[in-house]
RNA sequence: GGGCGUGUAGCACAGCUGGAUAAUGCACCGGCCUCCUAAGCCGGAGAUCGCGGGUUCGAAUCCUGCCGCGCCCGCCA
């Protein structure tokens, strides 16, 4: 707890000096309790026992039992060798109703920007791709929470061999024909049947079959091979052609993130850089590099394991015919993000840490930093890896109206007074929220196996739970407002003896931007998830330790700290992407 | 074979810049709706922190060796 620590770190410093001590970090050693009924932070005195010549016990009671007294402080205790702090509940309740939680942020001034999901626009967006979107939009929100200033970018892949199969079948391959290709798979949902996405990946996924199995493979890939040959070389004509291919697919694509909540401030293309001329002036200046090799065929690379890089430490950039490789694209389109931002933060997939790393290598050889990476591992189905070009993938469509269905039927048992309209806004919104919360409330980097039970829990420990205590938080503030107008005072009056359930909610509120800080500064959203989590339930005590309003009367202190809570509640929730209703 | 990551209750998952009795949810057992929305609240039970060594006053956390799982090791994207 930050703002506690902020006022009793000089007192633990003196009382520390005064047993005596050489300079330890206090500051750093001065740490939140990790057992919260012992307090709100906490001095482990072991690391002083050789200096003083004293058991760490004996040095934690002889702190406590000398230690000032302080308005912020109501209780000091030892316990087993740890200086126990306990926050003074009038001074925080106090301290949070007086605009504690504004005015602790000392936000940078930065321009962050975070590039994320740049998924293939080859057909629609699937469960497998889903922790990049929502894991690098809440990223942009949190980001925006904690007051940076964010731009959301979109890097479209619009060359090279996916794109280039999908204009080619566009092309070549009649509705009937791609039918004929896939008559062994599932036939598209007639829900998705307009939507571009959907039609067109059977084009796409028609011709990878054909690519495989069909005689006339070779001329297929020689006709692709030579569009992709051109888009590379920047050939406008064959660009715009991929463009009109998949502009379609992505647009159905953005649909779907959008009812997630996800949306995007630029779409930069890959091809920019090829057309510009950037890529071409890059690869001259990576040849002209001390650490740069040419194969045999005049093809160039850099040898990273000059700078630390293990394993196969040549990094190709330039093909032996003198083109680009995506990695190349890569790098000329960093260095143009660096010259927009001060803070890059990137949403990869495990797949590409290597190539982030040469990446990031080449960077620092070329003067620049390397971006921030928040590396996820992969979105399964218990049968498997995910994948467009097989056809084993849960589209995301399908996970967002089935969980809007699950949702309607939960509404409709619990709510019978309400209309048809009223709970299908609940249930998308209930929908929506629960599959992002499902997916964020991981760390990026353990495994993840998607199961429709899972993404479909409305219960406890869920986005609907953090939901349902907004919606009571909205529902005390709807009835106050109506038996007090705006009559509401602003003094605090606090009563002597504060409950239990107020007490733990003030002390999560204390934490609430300890916690935010550290998810920005280490881009580990499921942490914030976690706190929300303990917000909603601190809220849930509180409101059943302290009626807001009993027989008719507004009691003012519990109701100005309900309405804290609503707001923190309502900003950590649209941080997350949860849909803050105001009634469910 | 080499590199990176991961392994915590029946299941899922937090804690990993070393600190107290390893947190949370599901499932399981018991209790709470004449009272601000019970999608809720309270209580109970459940853990050789993958296995073996080491460092330390102290190890789930750091080092090391094994084992399981995932990803990568293209002049692909």
């Amino acid at each position: 707890m930050e703002l506690l620590k902020q006022q009793i770190l000089p007192l633990v410093q003196e009382a520390v000096s005064k047993l005596g001590t050489s300079n330890l970090p206090i500051e750093t050693m001065l740490q939140p309790t990790r057992e919260l009924d012992q307090g709100d932070l906490t001095l482990p005195c072991f690391p002083f026992a050789k200096a003083l010549k004293m058991s760490p016990v004996a040095i934690a009671e002889s702190l406590a039992s000398d230690f000032p007294k302080h308005t912020s402080l109501c209780e000091v205790t030892a316990i087993n060798g740890y200086l126990n702090f306990r926050v003074s509940p009038h001074w925080l309740a106090s301290q949070l109703l007086t605009g504690a939680m504004e005015t602790t942020h000392d936000v940078a001034e930065r321009s962050v920007l975070i590039e994320h999901t740049s998924a293939n626009p080859n057909g629609p967006f699937h469960v497998g791709r889903a922790r990049n979107a929502i894991l690098g939009d809440t990223l942009v929100r949190l980001h925006r929470l904690w007051g940076h200033e964010v731009t959301a970018e979109y890097y479209v892949d619009d060359m090279g061999k996916q794109v280039a199969v999908l204009a080619w079948a566009l092309e070549h391959l009649s509705s009937s024909e791609v039918e004929r290709l896939l008559s062994d798979r599932d036939a598209v949902n007639p829900t998705w049947e307009t939507k571009a996405d959907h039609q067109r990946v059977r084009w796409y996924q028609a011709a990878q079959k054909l690519r495989q199995h069909e005689d006339e493979a070779p001329a297929i890939e020689k006709a692709i091979g030579e569009l992709v040959h051109a888009s590379e070389n920047g050939d406008q004509s064959v660009l715009d052609s991929f463009e009109q291919a998949y502009q379609p697919v992505l647009d159905g694509m953005l649909e779907t993130l959008g009812r997630l909540g996800i949306q995007f401030d630029r779409f930069t293309k890959e091809s920019r850089f090829v057309t510009n001329g950037e890529v071409s002036a890059l690869m001259d200046e990576l040849g002209a590099l001390e650490i740069n090799g040419t194969a045999d065929n005049g093809a160039q690379y850099l040898d990273l394991g000059a700078r630390g890089l293990k394993g196969k430490t040549e990094f190709f950039y330039r093909r032996g015919d003198g083109s680009s490789l995506y990695a190349t694209r890569d790098i000329a389109y960093h260095r143009w993000k660096w010259s927009m931002s001060n803070e890059l933060i990137n949403v990869l997939g495990e797949d590409h840490k290597l190539q982030a790393k040469q990446v990031g290598l080449t960077l620092e050889e070329l003067g620049l930093e390397r971006p921030e990476v928040v590396f996820y591992s992969f979105i399964k189905l218990p049968e498997g890896k995910m994948s467009t070009r097989q056809g084993n993938v849960v589209f995301m469509d399908d996970l967002l109206e089935e969980a809007k269905a699950q949702a309607a039927k939960v509404v409709a048992d619990l709510r019978q007074d309400y209309e048809q309209e009223t709970i299908h806004h609940i249930a998308e919104a209930v929908g929506t929220s629960a599959v992002r919360f499902n997916i964020i409330n991981v760390s990026p980097e353990k495994g993840f196996s998607f199961r429709w039970e899972d993404a479909l829990s409305f219960e406890s420990g869920s986005a609907p739970f953090i939901m349902y205590s907004h919606t009571r938080a909205c529902s005390i503030h709807r009835r106050v407002s109506e038996l007090l107008g705006s009559e509401v005072k602003t003094t605090i009056n606090l009563p002597k003896e504060l409950p239990q359930g107020l007490v733990d909610l003030l002390r999560v509120l204390g934490r609430h931007n300890d916690c935010l800080r550290k998810v920005v500064l280490e881009h580990r959203p499921h942490l914030f998830a976690e706190q929300l989590l303990h917000l909603a339930n601190g809220y849930n005590a509180f409101y059943r330790d302290c009626y807001i309003i009993d027989e008719g009367e507004v009691n003012e202190f519990f109701y100005l700290v309900s309405e804290l809570a609503r707001d923190v509640l309502r900003k950590g929730m649209e941080g997350l992407g949860i849909v803050p209703l105001e009634s469910m």
